[in-house]
DNA sequence: ATACTGAGTTGCGTAAAGCAACCCAGTATC
DNA sequence: GATACTGGGTTGCTTTACGCAACTCAGTAT
């Protein structure tokens, strides 16, 4: 294909974060390295992912910023992934989309790997929030206001 | 390519919200829909999208439940798309990849559309909280659990 | 009679996804 | 001391889907 259009240009954190994230095999990557998975073949086998693409993703995540390769052994040099405080803050993103899913399209029950908040020690799913009053957020509840620039997006 | 593979054996709630919304033009469709896009032609013009690509993830939204058609004129027979709840309860999905985005790449701020809390009446950010004690989110604090099922993803 | 609008569809060229095979340094095995 | 294995890729090939432009088609406006 022509290559992939740019999102740059929208000057919009969705469409900017759309870019990065926007893909199936980011996005599970990033699963797998929540989960603790760290090395090139670990992510490749876990997947299933062809290995041109895994490194090309790799790459990518690393040049965004995040994940970072750190060596675990000299000789022979080898190395590994690690999700950076970037790369970290996407958990809510992740959330979000284990919350949806598990809601609408609930798999099996059986394969829901519950999560455990350790502040307040009870399985949890994630709610969103406002920051400002603290209620969950409901669509209804939220309306986007026109941007501060002269023609807006 | 060779087909895109299927990620729905993987039976993971990320996975499978992955196989519906991980694609850039996706998440941007949403995006308008949420600002009140509804038009095919205003999708076209606001995203720049090439117009069968757009007619696939509009098909492939529909058909998921995300989004919906409904008759807006009888002659000539046009139409409009509009978010289902199912699409509309994505909204958290976006507030996240929205709050990112502003966090790490902060485009320029007269760019950025402010979202209002009807509830409250402030301007606010999403923040991914525990749906059990309310407290915001933090990576270090949430742990994934091992599944019940016997070999666990 | 011509032009315009909305909502697509068709056809074409190119890039990227998938797959398999290969590479290379070092380590373990027979 | 030749062979096999491991980790982390790269190369080559085929197929698919993206981007673009052009076209369609029904109805409306000029």
């Amino acid at each position: 294909m022509p290559a992939r259009k740019s999102l740059e240009e929208l000057q919009c954190s969705v469409a900017n974060t759309a870019e990065l994230v926007g893909d199936q095999w980011t996005v599970l990557i990033l699963r797998d390295a929540f989960l603790g998975i760290k090395r090139f073949d670990d992510f490749q086998r876990d997947l299933g992912i062809a290995r041109n693409v895994l490194a090309d993703r790799l790459a990518r995540l690393v040049q965004a910023g995040i994940l970072d390769t750190r060596p675990y052994q000299d000789r022979p040099p080898r190395h590994e992934y690690l999700l950076t405080e970037k790369g970290k803050d996407l958990l809510d993103v992740l959330v979000a989309f284990r919350r949806w899913g598990d809601k609408w399209n609930a798999p099996d029950d059986r394969f829901i790997r519950p999560l455990r908040h350790l502040e307040c020690g009870e399985i949890m799913e994630g709610v969103m929030c406002c920051n400002h009053c603290g209620q969950p957020l409901d669509h209804r509840n939220v309306r986007v206001e026109p941007s501060l620039a002269p023609v807006s997006r």
